[in-house]
DNA sequence: GCACAAGTAGGACGACCGTCCGAATCTGTC
DNA sequence: GACAGATTCGGACGGTCGTCCTACTTGTGC
């Protein structure tokens, strides 16, 4: 087998197993069995546990960039784009409901770890930052569109740790329906205020 | 010294370093160093890790329980009450740039273990939401409030996972207010719209 | 069919983990 | 001052961790 393929294999299953159980509470035997090889074998292609980290964090990176892009691409609309953001929240909500959200989890981690590469680790966070910041730019709000990116961003990842804690994915499917709403009052033209609760006052008159 | 003082030592310390390092990688060792105590000594007063862990949660739960009832007493209105809660971000925000939410960050990290105190752990959770849930009943929003109350935690939740990421207080403070103005809109009377970016909004116009 | 590099296997290593135990020390009572 | 129970100590234990090393297999070019 070539290098490059045993190496993708392994970065695929550390990636899937620190987001599942966490880096710190998987081990090499862990990956070793998920990839079928032997425990020795890893230091042929890293030199060590925390190398393997940087790679599964550099794929993210790339995979996630390569999303972005996409989305600049396909969604006409900067609103749409943010939209397909924050429907991140549901297509990936079985995941979520069991393991909470990628980012958030691992960043949290390492910074409990004061771990080298907790940086590298935030850089996924600054990447939907930043593109989130242009979109809302991109809408015309320029001077305040880094707090409104911070402010999704922290909404998403508050619905994500609830979620995982409650095992709820109606509650997703309702958060991300306010999100949407709060988001078209800054589409609708007129100077609306935003809402985070709308969606909640119409259930209430259900 | 006697069988209680040490013990609770050991519960204060284990705390501390559980919420700073997280659970598995804050190790008897740690604990020993920071209470004085010998290592094999643990074992008098715990029977294992896990029994320090349930003593740690027993002891937030209890603290939280004293501190919500307080807030009942003295918040004549259950607006004042709420508003209580969200200033949490506020009076901690040192510590919560530096190590996250002590709530969120220890269910995330117990689910990702499969801990068998996981369901111990979110009673935390749930202690906040049927408090917030019954602020927001006597707020007049009966069929709502949990809703409302899952509302406010999660974006409590994002809020303190992004400041810790970032490493950003002032991005607490934004957030505060513009939690506490979403509140407002509840209370003024009217059936205004909740907002979550007006606090944004205003400062888009300076 | 041989040489040589690329890739893999499996176990040895020192360190640390949670756990457990027997001896030492402290504290209060008669 | 002797005794008993409560409390603490320091080290031993088996296991797992990340790391490293050496031998073996595989594949490719000559």
């Amino acid at each position: 087998m070539s290098d490059q393929t045993t190496r993708n294999h392994i970065i695929e299953a550390a990636d899937q197993l620190f987001y599942r159980h966490g880096y710190e509470h998987t081990s090499f035997s862990d990956i070793a069995d998920a990839v079928q090889i032997s425990r020795g074998n890893f230091y042929y292609h890293f030199k060590s546990k925390d190398e393997i980290l940087d790679a599964v964090i550099n794929v993210r990176l790339a995979s996630t960039r390569k999303m972005l892009e996409q989305w600049e691409i396909e969604g006409k609309q900067p609103a749409d784009r943010i939209r397909s953001f924050i429907h991140i929240l549901i297509a990936n909500r079985a995941d979520i409901k069991r393991y909470g959200c990628p980012v958030g989890t691992l960043c949290t981690e390492l910074t409990k770890l004061t771990h080298a590469s907790q940086a590298e680790a935030n850089k996924l966070f600054t990447l939907f930052r930043t593109w989130l910041r242009r979109q809302f730019t991109l809408l015309g709000r320029k001077a305040d569109a880094d707090a409104l990116a911070m402010h999704l961003l922290a909404r998403s990842q508050g619905v994500a740790t609830l979620a995982s804690a409650f095992h709820d994915e109606k509650f997703i499917k309702q958060e991300v329906q306010q999100m949407c709403e709060w988001l078209d009052s800054y589409t609708e033209g007129a100077a609306l205020n935003a809402s985070g609760g709308r969606g909640v006052d119409k259930a209430a008159r259900r």
